[in-house]
DNA sequence: TGCTACTTTAAACGACCGTTTGAAGTAGGT
DNA sequence: ACCTACTTCAAACGGTCGTTTAAAGTAGCA
């Protein structure tokens, strides 16, 4: 037992992996209910039970592929807001938005429309999912906005993260404004749309809930 | 020709209206990929070949309920944004925002999740429609905010316009923030969710694009 | 009462779905 | 060489899908 020859579980990853890899491609763009086990296989070069030795069913492996894109996201996020804890003054509510809306979000396209596109899939199959990944990820970023904005009280501070993170799918799902006739906006690099989309949610983050000022 | 008998129309008339009920309910809780036309038939207690006799298909029966829904909203907006604009003085941008983001959104949770719906489907499915439904909408609310807002250049003012929606989305999708442990939030009364959205994207929208004061 | 147009129905169509099976293939251990 | 464990594969499983068909039903009109 334990045997974990070589060559073999090599080759063994590889398939894994090109699944994992196809899956996040094709759940990304067409989600869960539009994506068959047969086009995944596909996409990966590998016969379709292969993917049920693997990953044992589609639900598990969207979970798989899900945990895949948002792990070293949030692992990210995590060591940001770590690092700015370690920092002399407390960080101020934009310091604690730009750890979280990681440019490199806008930047891997395929990763954040993964992460977006369960937030877009029916309550029931990503309920708890959600749950477990991001809890702890949120729990730990409203604590520190606590800290920047202590007068603000914690409801409505959790209502306001609920938009913030709003906002940002919005910005993943749609790289550009709904076109319409008259239309300007364009597309815009990465770091310029998570500029436009910080200084939208530190506004809202940051107002006071009594009107701008009295 | 052009009968239009009487009580033949008027049960025919019945059962589309009761297949595009059942859509709706169904196609806003488990989205297109994840409602079948026989669960539609079964909920509308009608045969299944009606849905397609109908409405000829079950991608035409998805954009007639979205329509359904989403069109005595918009009226209501348009209807709102007129009045907005009768009055003496340019209307304000939170007058604006309060306009679109109508509380009846929050109060009737079927026709708003059908239209968040829409936004999480796959673009393939759904991108010339949302164009063509909200297009219109959305000049003449960028127009009026403009107005507000002369000092802001067009193509941040299609952005802010952009996460103002993301920021509405997630608030019909969940109806309360992620939970998680320590998290206090608690689902509220639809007239204060609206409230909480429209400080939070007024304070976005009106911010001054080289930080709040200098 | 036939005729016509419209609507509903049961049944079936072929296609595709997620999953399972059992055999074939591969490679280390003894 | 044989055994064992792991991985791949073609093929098939039962089931559900969206859609179509052809017959039955309904109601106004001549």
């Amino acid at each position: 037992m334990a045997t974990t020859s070589g060559a073999l579980r090599a080759d063994s990853r590889l398939t894994r992996e090109a699944i994992l890899e196809a899956a996040i491609t094709l759940f990304a763009t067409h989600g869960y209910g539009g994506t068959s086990l047969r086009a995944i296989a596909e996409l990966a070069r590998v016969n379709i039970a292969a993917a049920n030795y693997h990953f044992g069913s589609k639900e598990n492996l969207f979970k798989a592929a899900f945990e895949r894109c948002v792990a070293p996201i949030n692992a990210r996020r995590l060591a940001r807001l770590q690092a700015l804890g370690q920092q002399a003054k407390p960080p101020t509510s934009e310091a604690i938005v730009r750890a979280f809306i990681d440019i490199e979000l806008a930047q891997n396209p395929q990763l954040a429309m993964m992460m977006a596109r369960v937030f877009a899939e029916s309550q029931s199959l990503v309920g708890p999912l959600l749950q477990q990944v991001f809890g702890a990820l949120a729990q730990r970023y409203i604590a520190a906005l606590e800290l920047a904005q202590p007068d603000l009280p914690r409801p409505e501070l959790e209502w306001r993260f609920h938009f913030l993170i709003g906002a940002m799918l919005q910005m993943i799902r749609f790289d550009r404004p709904l076109e319409f006739p008259g239309a300007q906006a364009t597309k815009l690099p990465p770091a310029e749309q998570v500029e436009q989309l910080v200084r939208f949610v530190v506004a809202g983050l940051n107002q006071n809930s009594a009107g701008e000022k009295t």
